[in-house]
DNA sequence: GCCAACGTTGGC
DNA sequence: GCCAACGTTGGC
């Protein structure tokens, strides 16, 4: 199984949004950016992925599941645009923030630091492991 | 709220 | 097909 990072804006969409889904999840729809739509139709379904909050909170706060592989997204004008289904898997035992990720050299690759504007993007399954472990660990 | 960085658009 | 202009994103 792969694993993604997924964004949002808490203020617009956040983690707590997508737990009152419950296990219907949602549409992560309204994405228009195709490094982003390709990364999603890369998908299968039992794919997790780190919930990030961006632009307040800058942090990874929960793991998501894909529990539907790419499909148009409903909310898009144009047949350009698909997007998977997910839902909140479970909440970190801590949230790791940005800063923490960029102090650690060995996840200095992560697209989140290199490619702050793409809000769909892989995660190495070594980025996966240190990312679980610092949730882990208590805060510094 | 600002602005740098990036992706997209559209005129040529 | 190039590239300037524009809009959007997201860290600060």
């Amino acid at each position: 199984m792969a694993h993604w990072l997924f964004k949002s804006e808490p203020d617009v969409f956040g983690w707590d949004d997508l737990v009152a889904k419950g296990d219907a999840g949602s549409e992560w729809d309204g994405v228009r950016n195709y490094q982003a739509r390709n990364a999603m139709r890369d998908m299968v379904i039992g794919d997790t992925g780190f919930f990030y909050h961006s632009r307040s909170g800058l942090e990874i706060v929960g793991i998501v599941e894909v529990i539907a592989t790419a499909h148009p997204d409903s909310t898009a004008t144009d047949d350009r645009w698909d997007c998977v289904d997910v839902r909140a898997l479970r909440a970190l035992p801590r949230p790791v923030t940005l800063d923490e990720i960029k102090a650690d050299v060995r996840l200095a690759d992560m697209a989140l630091v290199k490619n702050p504007r793409l809000s769909v993007q892989p995660v190495t399954d070594l980025e996966w492991a240190l990312v679980l472990k610092l949730a882990e660990q208590p805060s510094t």
